[in-house]
DNA sequence: AACCATACCAACCGCAAATAG
DNA sequence: GCTATTTGCGGTTGGTATGGT
């Protein structure tokens, strides 16, 4: 199908945005909200295309961004979310209240991967450079263990995992390809073959899945104290069917997703829900 | 001080999904 | 149901900063 261009490139700036053009735009998202792109900037008065507007704003002035190092919890949890998600790096930024896709991705290929590198993990797999395809391997297992969570039935287990009643649960159909995230393995020769990805497709039930840090609180613990995150944090494992990306809806684990949409509200009040809320290991 | 290599990150590009007409 | 348009995403690029020689 025929693209007309985003914006008309004769008459558009491109390359570092400029104070005055942060001002403008800052002042007309103030004043009329996010929203129709295409439109902001002739009515914002900048000489730029849609796309680098929303990209600015995104990216760089919104105010709920974080800016500043990652932690080191932050750096675990994209360790495990992009584990669990591969290059899925809106949805990571889902889960890190402040971050930025752009950011993430940037610091994944610059800091993350070098440090998986130094731990002798492959960061496209996760699984440990000297040691392709062994099935033994903890990380792999670990990995193993997870996903078998999320196709158990829920209830099992001595994780929290809370079952949602709704309605609706025929409606999602199937789409004809998978997902072809670069870190799909074709079924190596001798290897073990990958498992599955955690949608929970098998089970006739297109799920999506996000994660966040979430105050952990062990059953039996008084709901006070919040720990920091790192010690208590654990990962809140909010499962859904696709489309649902913000896991915050219908979960108290205060994720990023809290800030999602309304559309996407509006998928979570008809949309199936668990919650897997389980304890880091080694206190990540 | 000058040069080079590397790291970092903002921004761009192209594609695909979502939405509108 | 089809086509056009808009939006969002992920990969990539290019400019700047920093460190090493």
């Amino acid at each position: 199908m025929g693209r007309s261009p985003c914006c008309e490139k004769a008459h558009t700036n491109k390359g570092a945005w400029t104070k005055e053009e942060d001002q403008r735009l800052i002042a007309y998202i103030k004043a009329h909200g996010e929203g129709c792109w295409r439109s902001l900037p002739k009515a914002a008065g900048l000489l730029r295309c849609g796309k680098s507007c929303r990209l600015r704003w995104i990216n760089y002035l919104r105010p709920d961004l974080k800016r500043g190092n990652f932690t080191e919890e932050e750096d675990e949890l994209i360790i495990k979310l992009h584990e669990l998600l591969g290059n899925k790096w809106s949805l990571i930024a889902g889960r890190l209240p402040g971050r930025t896709d752009n950011e993430i991705k940037n610091y994944w290929n610059t800091h993350i991967k070098r440090k998986l590198l130094a731990r002798g993990m492959d960061p496209h797999t996760h699984r440990p450079l000297n040691a392709i395809a062994m099935p033994g391997q903890p990380q792999q297992l670990r990995a193993a263990h997870e996903r078998q969570h999320f196709a158990a039935a829920p209830g099992g287990s001595h994780h929290h995992f809370q079952q949602q009643p709704q309605q609706d649960l025929s409606s999602s159909a199937e789409p004809a390809c998978s997902h072809s995230s670069e870190d799909d393995e074709p079924s190596g020769s001798g290897a073990t073959p990958p498992p599955p990805p955690p949608t929970g497709r098998h089970l006739g039930i297109d799920l999506n899945l996000s994660i966040s840090l979430a105050p952990y609180q062990a059953e039996d613990e008084p709901a006070v104290k919040q720990e920091p995150a790192g010690h208590n944090a654990a990962v809140c494992l909010c499962l859904n069917r696709l489309g649902l990306q913000g896991a915050g809806e219908g979960c108290s684990c205060g994720g990023a997703g809290a800030a999602s949409s309304s559309m996407q509200q509006q998928q979570a009040s008809t949309q199936r829900m668990f919650r897997f809320i389980a304890p880091l290991e080694g206190g990540q």
